[in-house]
DNA sequence: CGAGATTCATGTGAAGTATACCTTTAGGCTTAA
DNA sequence: AAGCCTAAAGGTATACTTCACATGAATCTCGTA
């Protein structure tokens, strides 16, 4: 038997022989909370500031934090936060911090769902449906005063949900702390638009936003740094080649200084130079590393999506396939979608719950859908992909497979 | 030629409906004293 | 009589439909220069 007889049971060998660039792959995962965060002094300090008080059971006050994706918002909230919390367990204060992220479809984003899901974070069995509105909020309230507690809320991306559920919502949040007789609550709500709030009811803003954190975009220097101080715990010593991380921070500081993207290009980078079985990560990684990311991103709304926003995604697919096609309109997805429907036994949705439907899928990204009025040929949305082509390919095999053409 | 009216294809808001699920309540049955 | 189960009644949230009105620029109309 010579030495290169490689034996069956060997062949998943690589995994655990050390051949492996990463030492630690979780510090590149947007879920990993580093133990510092560089150039976010000032607003480590903000927040301390802001949720201190805290610790002499005084309310907090609540707080608005603007700041484009990436620009370190959630990792700096929930690190003060954290630190917060240790302090106040070693002193026997009691301090609890909620975080819920209002994007997630079907978690929380309705105020039945946001507020449903807040009371299970206590401990509270909601159902989905059924209950009135009304009626878990008191369940909620009820839970909270129990303790004489202070309770920080975290709101991500709250914006998405103010969308959906409207203003009113917020208007209820604020008067949460009239209904608790023990408990205190304080509200931190996070938003990536900017805008947010300009025009918001000025009783709610001022009650809701007492104090106002702006998350300004990392700029390349910045990126760079973040990446070398993860890197160095993620990575094996000498495994990044030579301006791989440059070139990964330059790629997220053209999307706005966006940290999260970044990190996320190292990562790939490294997992393809990895599957690669090279011994390093090489600038070229990066460029496929950046693509890679894009097409998962779709790949993985688009799977989850209902089979009605599939099939409307499809027929745009095959829209923009056809070349002679200049430009896509809602009537002709919406015809197209009827036969794809009837292809797949599939009932149809009127054209109403259509519109919304590309309205969705434009939020999320997926598409481009702009309002415009061809003045005498009425007006409709312009829908343009905003996928590159060969994601799209795949885009279209796996609606194929769920919708079983 | 230009100001205003018209028009088209669909956006968009409001109200209504179907579905799935919840709690309450009343009745019926069982059980145990 | 008390306890337990069941089914009906009355209620809600959500996703969707139905209805009706709103939009906004290309195009048309018509009066005027």
């Amino acid at each position: 038997m010579t030495k290169n007889h490689v034996p069956a049971g060997n062949l998943f060998e690589k995994f655990l022989s050390n051949n492996s660039l990463f030492i630690n792959k979780n510090v590149l995962q947007s879920s990993y909370l580093p133990n510092t965060i560089p150039h976010r002094e000032e607003q480590i300090r903000q927040i301390r500031d802001i949720i201190g008080p805290a610790l002499r059971r005084e309310k907090p006050s609540n707080l608005f934090i603007y700041g484009q994706t990436g620009t370190g918002k959630t990792v700096t909230l929930k690190y003060t936060a954290d630190v917060l919390m240790k302090f106040a367990n070693e002193k026997n204060i009691l301090i609890k911090i909620v975080y819920l992220n209002c994007k997630m479809k079907k978690v929380a984003d309705t105020e039945y769902r946001l507020v449903a899901q807040l009371a299970r974070e206590f401990g509270k069995e909601i159902p989905a449906t059924g209950l009135p509105t009304d009626e878990v909020y008191k369940i909620f309230f009820s839970v909270l005063d129990r303790e004489k507690q202070t309770v920080i809320l975290i709101l991500d991306e709250i914006d998405q949900l103010i969308d959906k559920a409207g203003e009113e919502l917020l208007y209820n949040l604020t008067r949460i702390n009239e209904e608790l007789k023990h408990a205190q609550v304080s509200i931190i709500g996070i938003t990536n638009r900017i805008s947010f709030g300009e025009n918001m009811d000025p009783r709610v803003k001022s009650s809701l936003s007492e104090e106002e954190i702006l998350f300004p975009p990392y700029n390349a220097l910045q990126l760079q740094n973040i990446l070398f101080q993860r890197a160095k715990n993620a990575f094996k010593p000498n495994v990044l080649g030579e301006g791989v991380i440059e070139k990964c921070s330059a790629y997220a500081a053209k999307e706005h200084g966006d940290a999260r993207r970044a990190l996320e290009l190292l990562r790939v980078s490294g997992e393809i130079a990895e599957r690669k079985e090279h011994s390093k990560v090489a600038i070229e990684d990066v460029d496929e590393a950046d693509s890679k990311i894009e097409k998962d991103r779709v790949l993985d709304i688009v799977e989850v999506q209902p089979k009605e926003f599939q099939a409307t995604l499809y027929a745009i697919i095959r829209l923009a396939k056809n070349k002679k096609i200049s430009a896509i309109y809602t009537g002709d997805v919406y015809e197209l979608y009827r036969g794809i429907c009837k292809e797949t036994n599939l009932r149809p949705l009127t054209q109403r719950r259509v519109s919304d439907i590309i309205g969705e899928l434009d939020m999320q990204g997926i598409i481009n859908a702009k309002v415009i009025s061809k003045g005498r040929q009425g007006r409709t949305r312009e829908i343009s992909f905003s996928i590159p082509p060969e994601t799209a390919e795949k885009v279209e095999k796996i609606i194929r497979d769920s919708l079983g053409i």
